[in-house]
DNA sequence: GTCTATAGGTTGATAGAC
DNA sequence: GTCTATCAACCTATAGAC
């Protein structure tokens, strides 16, 4: 969406600051307390406000839970800025797991939540699809990166680039879930440095 | 569990089968509307008894979901009766990689549901560390198969057994979980089979 | 825009008859 | 074990004052 070029003047907007508030509260309580404790009451006490104010805001709780999506799925600026070209594909490889992980730390909560209900999961698909949130994206940012790696030789010819670039955004978003699920248990699994370097044997 | 002769009266089971279609329903209602629409009233509907049956079976709501957990959560049995050893590489991975994606088919929406509630999510954590249900499990059952080849020589002895392992699980993981939310979109990503190359390719 | 107050509906849970 | 009837608690949403 439209980045708000902010100058001296602020047009429309009395910054009373009780909707960011709202929708603060509520991706907090959403990450940290689960969909089934995500009642206006909760969310208007927590912003400080009155639970009416949130009806006053959003008409209704879908329409909240809507602008709560919107809020928490923004960023999968994904490596940017960065020059890919003068790093290692280890280093890139290495730098997208990590960033991965992260995206998927702070996404997972809200893709979970919006299984509780059909509505929900209908409602979130279409909204990452509209705004190419979904999964294909990395996969061309990574796939895209790889096969210029290719081209110049850093990158095994005969691998292939969009395959592997799924392979390690599915580990990314495998570990993040299982640390979000509480899935470790004591058993270690192998770690994030072992998988990388299978990774890349792929590569190399 | 003593097993006697039992002629004509059976001990402690008169099989009405109300505890049954309950579970039954309710782990139907999880699966398709998702645990926002798993009320008392929703389940005993759909079981065909009164919503106050489910109290006296179950106790409370948290006894119905640790049931259901139960009932949800139990065939982890994967590649079971095959003789691995038989088979190529290439081929117990594949085998893998469907095995594994329909046992996330079956598991997730169970998973998923429990996210909704930090108390949810940790009596599922426990009750999956509990009975050895986490992912360690199909770490340790691939990974050793992967070591074994090695040391035939069928797989090469510079991969890291368990990480690959790994990556298969996570990649199947990833697999179920986009199907289930929807998230596939039109753009379509790398296949299976694509994937599945890659894997092998880290093997041979 | 924000509040108090409240209506109206749904849910978890219990009592008591059969 | 299963039912009907019912309650108290909670939730979404609205009305109306400030």
């Amino acid at each position: 969406m439209s980045t708000t070029e902010e100058p001296a003047k602020r047009r429309g907007r009395p910054p009373s600051g009780g909707r960011e508030a709202i929708l603060s509260a509520a991706l907090m309580i959403l990450r940290e307390q689960g969909i089934a404790n995500l009642t206006s009451r909760e969310i208007a006490a927590r912003a400080g406000v009155s639970d009416a104010s949130v009806y006053y805001h959003f008409g209704d709780r879908a329409g909240l839970l809507q602008a709560v999506f919107a809020q928490g799925m923004k960023p999968l600026q994904f490596m940017a800025g960065m020059d890919l070209a003068a790093l290692e594909p280890a280093e890139v490889v290495s730098t997208a797991l990590i960033a991965l992980e992260q995206f998927f730390d702070d996404v997972l909560p809200i893709l979970h939540a919006a299984q509780a209900d059909p509505e929900l999961r209908a409602a979130l698909a279409e909204f990452i699809e509209a705004n190419d949130l979904g999964p294909h994206k990395g996969v061309r940012l990574l796939g895209s990166y790889l096969r210029a790696q290719q081209q110049v030789g850093r990158v095994r010819a005969d691998a292939d680039a969009d395959a592997v670039a799924l392979m390690i955004i599915d580990a990314a978003f495998a570990r993040s879930a299982r640390k979000q699920m509480m899935l470790q248990g004591k058993e270690q699994l192998p770690s994030g440095e072992a998988v990388l370097r299978e990774i890349t044997r792929l590569l190399t």
